[in-house]
DNA sequence: ATATATTTTAAGGTTAACCATAAAAATTCA
DNA sequence: TGAATTTTTATGGTTAACCTTAAAATATAT
């Protein structure tokens, strides 16, 4: 026995490959952090309850639970029972990485290999989750540094790593827009099923429409754009972002 | 206790995101199918034993009985014990997918990005595996359709994902080419500490030279290029492929 | 101020991909 | 052919990220 130990401590290293996985997917934890980003947005007093992380995730209070203590372990957050989570500038700037991540693989996708804006989001979920501030850095430098994905949404760069609101600044929502006047859509949320129906609609990035009627009462908003009139819920209005545009007769 | 049962299974499903993460992290059977499929080139009868494995990946005999073992229950490979593993239809061409994966992103890095050919590997490893054979072919589209990575190895298309010898074919390993002839170099195994010894000899893919002398006793091959002369081991030669270049007043 | 509802958490389970120890089986070699 | 060596595999352990059930703690609403 003793005479075993003896022979096998002794396996000549040989200068084979010798593979080695290495960070193998943080994914679970990166998606509660950008999750936590995202939902502090529309929250009230930004802190994130477990309970908005049970039906985004659609896991149980108990799993929800376990990650944020480990999370909060890990100085990524600071949780309060019963209050709910706030990332700390540590998890502010990973959630940044990540979107940032995430919106370049998305320009990447549609720009160079032909996506379409529908098609860029699971993709680019999965890449933002291996890509390094240097690849990061080298994609975004091809793609000549552009300031929006495909969808409008900023991206981020490292001086506005800790603004808070990333997706709407600068902007108006399409539902808070006035009748009469003139806008320029200039971002849209990432979310496939609204990205198809506004496809249905030719509705994308840059078009300029008027808002020609706005009814308070059932919610909707028409547009007039392209020789058409297309009316939308509140619920997509509130999905568009637009930016007020100024006729060239209309001084100021 | 019957009755919160009756309570709690109506928790109202509201339209909230509920995102599920999907497909996670093959990567473990990724490896074993890419690694069975490397060693067999080299691999005498093909069949790739455990014991291999154990090296190849520093993993324990067990681990390695039981990757190969779910591997053959999911018809990936066919395993006898004692003799190895050898890949059926499906694992090779599932191998190929990732080998073409790999290398396309390789080449992507190098030409767009301006990464150098040591410092791609890594990063091809990672995103290999989530790779869509649609991102795959728009990747391969963008990139000009190219035949052969940074390192000079072959993507392979569809048409040849049977073939055997993926890295070889075509050319010659340089541990075998003559005196006095002229080569040019095609070919080189991804070994990051082999790329960047090459850089420091100016070595590169397609670059001509000829070879003045080769010691069989001390297996060394000495190479003329651009007014030098370097020497390199067998160890070396013998990860290098290359092609015999005709002068045009050397008939034939 | 309590009763009800909600949130948190303790206890224990699952699967995947790894580990170690050691017994069983097959191969190889003398 | 038997002994030495190598290969395989049974048993049991670990961690991460999920799960369920049910108890404990807190919040809220009357």
């Amino acid at each position: 026995m003793n005479n075993q130990q003896a022979i096998k401590e002794k396996p000549a290293i040989k200068d084979k490959p010798v593979i080695k996985a290495k960070q193998v997917t943080n994914r679970g934890e990166e998606d509660y952090i950008k999750a936590i980003y995202k939902l502090s947005d529309e929250a009230e007093g930004d802190r994130v309850t477990n309970h908005q992380l049970v039906t985004y995730f659609a896991h149980t209070a108990q799993t929800v639970n376990e990650m944020v203590r480990k999370l909060e372990k890990k100085k990524i957050l600071v949780y309060q029972p019963y209050k709910g989570s706030l990332l700390t500038a540590l998890g502010k700037d990973e959630a940044v990485r990540l979107i940032r991540a995430h919106r370049i693989w998305e320009t990447f996708l549609t720009e160079k290999l032909g996506y379409a804006w529908e098609e860029v989001h699971e993709e680019a979920e999965m890449l933002e989750h291996l890509t390094s501030s240097k690849l990061a850095d080298k994609l975004y430098a091809f793609l000549g540094a552009p300031t929006v994905c495909p969808h409008g949404n900023y991206i981020p760069v490292l001086s506005d790593m800790n603004r808070d609101d990333l997706d709407t600044c600068g902007r108006l929502k399409l539902s808070k827009a006035k009748k009469g006047k003139q806008y320029c859509l200039k971002g849209v949320v990432d979310d496939k099923a609204l990205l198809v129906y506004l496809n249905g609609l030719a509705i994308y990035i840059d078009l300029c429409f008027t808002i020609i009627e706005r009814d308070l009462i059932s919610d909707i908003v028409t547009l007039a754009y392209g020789g058409r009139n297309t009316s939308l819920s509140g619920a997509v209005a509130q999905k568009l972002f637009v930016c007020e545009v100024y006729d060239a007769e209309d001084n100021t």
